[in-house]
DNA sequence: GTCTATAATATGATAGAC
DNA sequence: GTCTATCATATTATAGAC
């Protein structure tokens, strides 16, 4: 057997930290921060307490780490068809959210969580910030691309209806009729600007 | 001095309660339910927390009568215009969530954390669907009586467009067109109704 | 009805061995 | 890189005096 090499050891870090904030995520978005605790990611991760704040300086890091993700994952998917024309943008954006909230429910939980408590502390408002800042910058363009009358407050009421519908599937997904939902939006705000 | 009576007993009871009731709800919604601890709502309360406990059974007991009192404060805002025709009502109840958003920001957002974290436990959980089928009840006969394709739909909508507002206006009031997104809503679900 | 003191426990975080 | 043992603290909740 040869020592490790530093990329291993890099390899097995990056690794580790991929597990661990899975399960971070996982139950974060389920129980809340507050009431998640470290033993609880720990158990689940299948690791020990020590471990983890060898990866992690705190709890706090730890949740800004995962939030991190969120962030990059939502813009992913604002910009994802940043090709086409701006109208099949909005289309699009509005069908490929619907399809990842079906199969991501924790993922949007904690999405929502930081929403609702971005004041959690500093670093976490400040990313909400950015978050809210960017997607509004994106869409808002858009929208001006489209001719729109006014397109800030188009942008803000197409982020605050995901923002509802999101916060209603998340809490009850087996009575809500998320696919109408969907397609109502597509009718508001993509469909009836032709003419 | 004259042995206190049972009335007046009964009344020291009452005011206690509502103190308590109010600085929790004041706290739950701003730091949420498990960030704050009956420490500091006995502080802030001006009170121990021997006394506390005298009057709540546990800490979630606190939480529930005071979830109560928002269950109750909604169904009063949603069935406010009883006594005018349909179209009325819900342009009045639009108008009147988006006032009473203004002035109790703290409120709506314990709303929201009911909605977001109902499951924290059974009888949380349990309101958080009875508020839910309550205003689909009331919404969906008021969008029948205006002839509507689709009530379900639509009072689902219009909840749902609650909730994204609620919850944008709560995390951010300044930068938020509160106004606008009222008359937006009035557009919708009221004007374009006739003809 | 109200307070102080305290129990019982859980939590976030660290130290040190391997 | 990983674990066990432990510290310091904070939390919910109770007991008992006034």
């Amino acid at each position: 057997m040869s020592p490790r090499t530093k990329v291993q050891f890099e390899e097995i870090r990056q690794k580790s930290r991929e597990n661990i904030e899975k399960i971070a995520l996982e139950l974060f978005a389920i129980k809340g921060y507050h009431a998640t605790s470290i033993s609880q990611i720990a158990e689940k991760a299948g690791i020990s307490k020590g471990l983890l704040y060898n990866y992690y300086k705190s709890k706090e890091q730890l949740l800004d780490s995962v939030i991190m993700k969120v962030y990059d994952e939502i813009m992913r998917i604002v910009q994802m068809s940043e090709n086409l024309p701006a109208e099949k943008q909005i289309e699009q954006m509005i069908i490929q959210t619907t399809e990842h909230l079906k199969k991501n429910i924790t993922f949007w939980q904690l999405y929502l969580f930081l929403v609702h408590q971005s004041d959690v502390h500093k670093k976490l408002s400040e990313l909400y910030e950015k978050m809210r800042d960017d997607y509004l910058n994106y869409v808002v363009k858009l929208f001006k691309e489209m001719g729109s009358k006014n397109p800030t407050m188009e942008a803000l009421m197409l982020g605050t209806m995901f923002d509802g519908i999101g916060l209603n599937y998340v809490t009850a997904p087996e009575g809500y009729p998320l696919d109408e939902m969907s397609n109502y939006m597509i009718e508001i705000f993509v469909k009836n600007k032709k003419g």
